[in-house]
DNA sequence: TTAAAGTACTTTGTAAATCAAAGTTACATA
DNA sequence: TATGTAACTTTGATTTACAAAGTACTTTAA
């Protein structure tokens, strides 16, 4: 038997960074507030998972303005988007050997 | 918007109780070795999970024997059924979002 | 009858991950 | 001038993960 887990993306364990990646392939782009704000998070602790993800390629990071105020956002890259679908289908395919 | 990872539950955070589970939820009973080659783990690291889960109150344990050798099966309770299916669910309403 | 090997752990020690809180830089508004 | 907001970075503590070694017991092979 193969090893169920092994297709799983290490990058998506962790609850929060799965949580930004579906809110992302959702909506264009999230500024770091919303992202905040949706996920509960501090925000040292929201700026460092987004750094891995930004490490790994899997989303990209928009400086600009509002009004004049500064406004990060963010987006997810292609490689991201594939990533993420691979882990889903990695999940479902553990999942899907319980029928 | 409500927070989309507030019902993930935490024990499955690990990729590798996640892989413990959905064996579980496939074959009543499983010895300890067979978890060990399908996971490929060390005994150490299979063993810690176990009783994480354990002490959760997600699987039990059978202390038995195979002729003459000891032979321990763990299989999943109602709870860790319950919890499992929870967690799934949670994943699914927060991919869900996507469409 | 020693020796080697298997089962299922526990213990130990280290490294990595997680997180809150505080500090930082830069601009904005009162 | 002082307060506020945005988006971080740094710090430090706690938790988690893991491999490796050790343990207790039994079995099988030499």
């Amino acid at each position: 038997m193969i090893n169920p887990i092994g297709n799983l993306n290490k990058i998506f364990d962790s609850r929060i960074r799965l949580g930004v990646m579906s809110i992302l392939m959702v909506n264009e782009e999230v500024s770091f507030n919303d992202l905040k704000q949706m996920l509960e998070l501090t925000d040292g602790n929201l700026a460092s998972h987004l750094s891995t993800l930004e490490e790994n390629g899997y989303l990209k990071v928009h400086k600009g303005f509002v009004g004049r105020k500064t406004n990060t956002t963010y987006s997810i890259t292609k490689a991201g988007e594939k990533a993420f679908k691979g882990h889903l289908a990695a999940l479902e395919n553990m999942i899907r050997s319980m029928e």
